[in-house]
DNA sequence: CCTACCGATCGGTAGG
DNA sequence: CCTACCGATCGGTAGG
């Protein structure tokens, strides 16, 4: 096995264990045991345990920019945007749900350093998304009013779906975001003409 | 000072704590030293450490748990105990920051046993969401179609409120979750009867 | 990648 | 609530 397969398989079983007992609570005796050596030999591969962590959530912080830039790259109705967008978080998501729940979770385990320039990605990319929705209110797409607090629910839902995604779910990330975006633009309410009552 | 107010002093330095640096990464040492005793005297207030986050995230359970009682015991519309609802779960999270970020994102340091109790009652705390829901629909007021989703938007809004809110903001509790509420109920979308530019 | 180990620190205790 | 400490375990290293 190669020295870059080997060390996949340590970052593998890093993102299991920092997923399941959190980066605090998982040894490097875990992570060596998950690996199929002893916790000593681990360090021909890596330099400190903190390197595992960050590389974790940077290349996982960078999947999620480089999916949501193709996004926003399309000339596209902003709901056709929204909608994928929503796609694209959830298909990385329920991809590498490790590496997104690790991302979601585990920063705080990081140097200061380390932790600016995951949070400086996830400003970026919290960029992108209130780009997405500027352009929706711009093309009178959009509601103007709330837009900051439409902004926040989508995030929510975004951020929130590592919790409750299960890779071997029945429906495909691309499904699931249809669902989810068809809730955020026509929202919960029937609308006024349509009731059975006849209120409005 | 009394052995009660004592120990609530550890507990709220330990609330702090968990929430700042994660359970594991928070020492028995830690706690004392803000609690201005040493290590060892600790013992005269508590059993174990885990002990503390036991304690934390029950008490900010029953807390969510109460607060969703009173609301969906009102006979109100259901938009209204949409926004209700909201408001009294931001209104925890603002007034218990520390609690109930510990009890969002530590309950994996309880053992077994503790961590099905705390399951529990969040289960609990959704399903009175769904009731809510549930009975907007049954009501005509809410859509049928995709209300599975509609519970989970919800149900991310609130679960991940304690990552943005910030006690000290201008806007309280109940106007952040009239905002919230209002895009949840109404959507992204101007409805196409309203658009400037006429398309349907 | 293993053997053998290190200093530091952990949660917790005994005795006062 | 302090002094003084314990065994266990932590992340990491030296030498092969």
């Amino acid at each position: 096995m190669t020295d870059r397969n080997r060390r996949e398989q340590i970052l593998q079983a890093a993102r299991a264990l920092f997923r399941e007992k959190g980066y605090h609570a998982t040894t490097i005796r875990d992570i060596a045991d998950e690996a199929g050596m002893l916790s000593g030999s681990l360090y021909a591969h890596i330099r400190t345990k903190e390197d595992l962590l960050f590389e974790i959530t940077d290349e996982i912080a960078d999947q999620f920019l480089d999916e949501m830039k193709a996004v926003a790259g399309r000339s596209l109705p902003p709901d056709a945007l929204l909608r994928q967008g929503l796609a694209a978080h959830l298909r990385v998501v329920s991809t590498h749900l490790d590496a997104a729940s690790v991302f979601m979770h585990e920063w705080r385990g990081l140097s200061p350093d380390r932790r600016r320039v995951i949070q400086e990605k996830r400003d970026a990319y919290e960029q992108m998304w209130a780009g997405i929705l500027e352009a929706g209110a711009a093309a009178g797409v959009f509601r103007r009013e709330g837009l900051r607090f439409a902004r926040l629910v989508v995030l929510s839902v975004a951020n929130w779906s590592y919790q409750w995604l299960h890779p071997g779910g029945v429906l495909s990330a691309e499904q699931l975001a249809d669902q989810l975006a068809e809730v955020l633009l026509s929202g919960l309410l029937v609308p006024p003409a349509d009731r059975a009552d006849g209120t409005a």
